[in-house]
DNA sequence: ACTATTGTATTAAGGCCTTAATACAATAGT
DNA sequence: ACTATTGTATTAAGGCCTTAATACAATAGT
């Protein structure tokens, strides 16, 4: 999985997403070891500095959990990941309707695109 | 319409974004006049130096149009606003659809919930 | 003709982000 | 017991963004 960052947005709040989302995904199942920030920051092409304030920051929210010296690992706990996927979901669902919305599209041709363009993608 | 920026991303491109929207939707109908840099400045709550930035990359994409000393309006080609406008939407829809596939909800998935919260929202 | 208004340009300062270079404490693993 | 590895902290530099203060050219409106 490619690290893809974009530089119109602090870098490492897109690391926090991006490594939600492998944890929301399972890329990173819950319990399992992540790499050392040194190793993390390095596959990421980032500073080790900037990979900390991340996973830092993943800490606070309790999703990863730091071993002093043993690395970090991501939380045993799936219900809070559930929840905290969830949470994200329904954010992403709302944020994008109200984007349409702003735009002028009604819920229901939202809705019509969304389908038209599911189809489409399925090909 | 309130203009609310935040902070996680540079200003002028969330004004850029907001301007957008609102020509998008209707809200600044093609041909008529936009206020003055200073004035807009104002009611976003921002240096007429970020406005300006902001009017600029508009003015660039041809969505506005600027008179020299009399201020500046919207484009009164409609079609290309109309083009643009679709654009953007497919843009938002496939990152949309992407993001929760990264979440690990597949696209039936999404529709389903994307469905199940516009009932709600209606209420 | 005058004047206010328009967009535009410049310079300086401060803030946050990012990188880079180092260093240190704690301990897992041998 | 030693050593490599872990997270953590600090300092300095540079970059982009934003604000602030000014100034100027062009012209619409009177």
């Amino acid at each position: 999985m490619p690290w893809d960052l974009k530089s119109d947005r602090p870098i490492y709040i897109q690391l926090i997403e991006e490594i939600q989302l492998r944890i929301f995904s399972g890329e990173y199942p819950p319990g399992s070891k992540l790499p050392s920030v040194r190793d993390i920051a390095q596959e990421a092409s980032v500073n080790p500095n900037t990979m900390q304030r991340a996973l830092s920051k993943l800490e606070e929210d309790g999703l990863v959990i730091t071993h002093r010296t043993s690395g970090r690992t991501i939380t045993e706990d799936v219900e809070m990941i559930k929840r905290a996927k969830n949470k994200l979901a329904v954010q992403q669902i709302i944020a994008f309707i109200e984007k349409m919305q702003q735009m002028g599209f009604e819920k229901k041709e939202t809705l019509a695109l969304i389908n038209k363009m599911l189809e489409e993608m399925e090909i």
